[in-house]
RNA sequence: GCCGGUAUCGUCUAGGGGUUAGGACACGUGGUUCUCAGCCACGGAACCGGGGUUCGAAUCCCCGUACCGGUACCA
């Protein structure tokens, strides 16, 4: 089983098109086939050596790796259309040669006035035949003479071309309403419809997984196929990935590539598998499936015909439910980045790294992104006590029962107790601090949270206090912006509230 | 216009001639917690419309409607 994925490098991975990917490739894992990358840069305006880049760079991300490609090679290369310009010219010579195709010389004009004749008169839209008669030595003739002419197939009359999509069943279209499509453009590229064919069949490829935009293309694909005396693979051809009105996704829908979810925040085990069940379903209630599982499941035949709606919210969950099962370490130097953009810290060391590591309870679960880390890591970076009672939530807490007598307990268990570095000796202080105050509950923990760090809401203070005094202990080489200990914000929020 | 396709909760979907039409996300309510989040429990929520076949249709057939794709010397 050979499958590919055939990308035109024309701009970043679109969601919908990493989907067509992870659909070929799980079928490849799932089913020891192989799996080939190609591009399909032959239009050489769009195209850019930077896109082919950022693509192969992104299947790799979602895990998508394959087993020939342009950067690897394989047995039948080269992997990029724009190499091989060769192989399409001396196919469409045959196809010359045995009466199969021939010269085109209409112009654009000349097309267009058919076109409008064809609607006027309520007829399908095709290419005319002007050419088709064409004696082989006039053509000759008038490109010897340097008149550009394209190269057309000559698509059978009368015929019905079957074929039996794994995702929708039986289609059919009739030869008629198809026309005369070119192979080669007046300038010499070779046409899609042509090169498709040419790179499958040369590349042995048997099931092609693509969107559903090519179906109208597949007979004339399959009449290239006949031509050239190749065998056709098997197809299927996947609904569209909408956004929430219903029209293909785009940009105006938010985020559409890849690299965008990934710069969001998003783990790539998160994406994958979200994308794995917009439009297949693996027939049973579990959702949260590892790749392997994936590839082990998948089917082709399960794909749904209809055209899913592209859901954020479920993504979210998806990668909320991630994030909670992943590595600390990883998740730790995932949201470095994200915390480096909130100016937190620059390049943290060996030290700060795992201190990083050891903040992800705080945000696995939390958040739905890792690039709302910094959100919720702040109160660790930031704390002014001043500023913090200017806030009409944080002055509040004030407003009733005995807030400040727990505050100035706090502070004074503070000056003598040592670093709450763990669980423990933060539970300590706090017994300590609930018997000189006389409070409990909320009205004396809500203080406390306010008085370390600067808010009225955040994560656990059994995680938060202790994470404080951690920090605070970093040397400067951490790589992280000074952190300031419990101590100092205890003494800081006493004073403040003293003079406030 | 012409050709092709699709239609189950708001969304992703399971199912499929007789079911209380199932699950997940989202939403609502309650519980837990110092807070937000989370977690737990509970709840509301769907077979596009009309004909036909049949004892019986959401399921099969036809028509309609809506939506999607194509209609290129784009891919």
């Amino acid at each position: 089983m050979r499958l590919r994925f055939a990308p035109s490098p024309t701009g970043r991975l679109h969601v919908g098109n990493a989907r067509t990917a992870l659909f070929n490739w799980l079928l490849a894992r799932g089913h020891g086939g192989t799996f080939i990358l190609r591009i399909e840069d032959t239009d050489a305006e769009r195209s850019t050596p930077a896109s082919e880049a950022g693509i192969l760079d992104d299947l790799r991300w979602l895990g998508l790796d394959w087993d020939e490609g342009p950067d690897i090679g394989g047995p039948h290369g080269p992997y990029r259309q724009s190499e091989r310009l060769a192989l399409y010219a001396a196919h469409a010579d045959r196809l010359l040669a045995t009466g199969q195709a021939y010269y085109c010389f209409c112009t654009a004009e000349e097309l267009e006035r058919d076109r409008a004749r064809q609607l006027a008169h309520q007829l399908p839209t095709k290419y005319a035949g002007r050419c088709r008669q064409l004696l082989p030595d006039d053509a000759q003739r008038r490109r010897a003479a340097g008149e550009p002419a394209a190269i057309r197939f000559k698509v059978p009359h009368g015929r019905e071309v079957v074929f039996d999509d794994r995702v929708r069943g039986r289609v059919a279209w009739h030869t008629d309403v198809i026309g005369d499509f070119v192979l080669v453009r007046s300038e010499g590229r070779p046409a899609y419809n042509f090169a498709v064919v040419v790179d499958d069949g040369l590349m042995g490829v048997t099931d092609v997984i693509r969107g559903e935009d090519h179906v109208s293309n597949t007979p004339r694909q399959l009449l290239l196929y006949e031509a050239l005396g190749y065998v056709p693979p098997r197809f299927a051809h996947l609904a569209l990935v909408m956004g929430p009105d219903h029209a293909p996704l785009s940009k105006r829908h938010g985020a559409t590539s890849v690299g965008e979810f990934r710069a969001r925040g998003y783990l790539p085990e998160a994406l994958r598998n979200y994308l794995a069940l917009v439009g297949w379903s693996p027939g049973h209630d579990d959702e949260l499936l590892p790749v392997d599982e994936l590839a082990r499941r998948f089917s082709v035949d399960a794909v749904s015909k209809s055209a899913g709606v592209f859901d954020v919210a479920k993504l979210d969950w998806m990668n909320r439910t991630y994030m909670k099962q992943a590595d600390p370490a990883r998740l730790g130097a995932l949201m470095t980045p994200h915390l480096r953009d909130a100016g937190y810290l620059t390049a943290p060391d060996e030290e700060g790294a795992a201190f990083l590591a050891s903040l992800t309870p705080m945000v696995a679960g939390a958040v739905d992104r890792l690039e709302e880390a910094p959100a919720r890591l702040r109160f660790l970076f930031v704390f002014d006590a001043a500023a913090a009672l200017a806030r009409e939530d944080v002055a509040a807490e004030f407003g009733h029962g005995d807030a400040r007598g727990v505050v100035a307990a706090l502070a004074e268990a503070l000056e003598t107790a040592g670093p709450l570095t763990d669980r423990d000796a933060y539970r300590a202080l706090v017994a300590r601090v609930k018997e000189a105050s006389g409070q409990k509950g909320r009205a004396l923990f809500h203080p406390i949270r306010v008085a370390l760090t600067g808010e009225t809401g955040g994560p656990e203070l059994d995680l938060a206090a202790p994470a404080i005094d951690r920090g605070a202990a970093l040397a400067p080489s951490s790589g992280l912006v000074p952190i300031r200990s419990c101590r100092h914000r205890a003494r800081a929020f006493a004073s403040a509230l003293a003079r406030g």
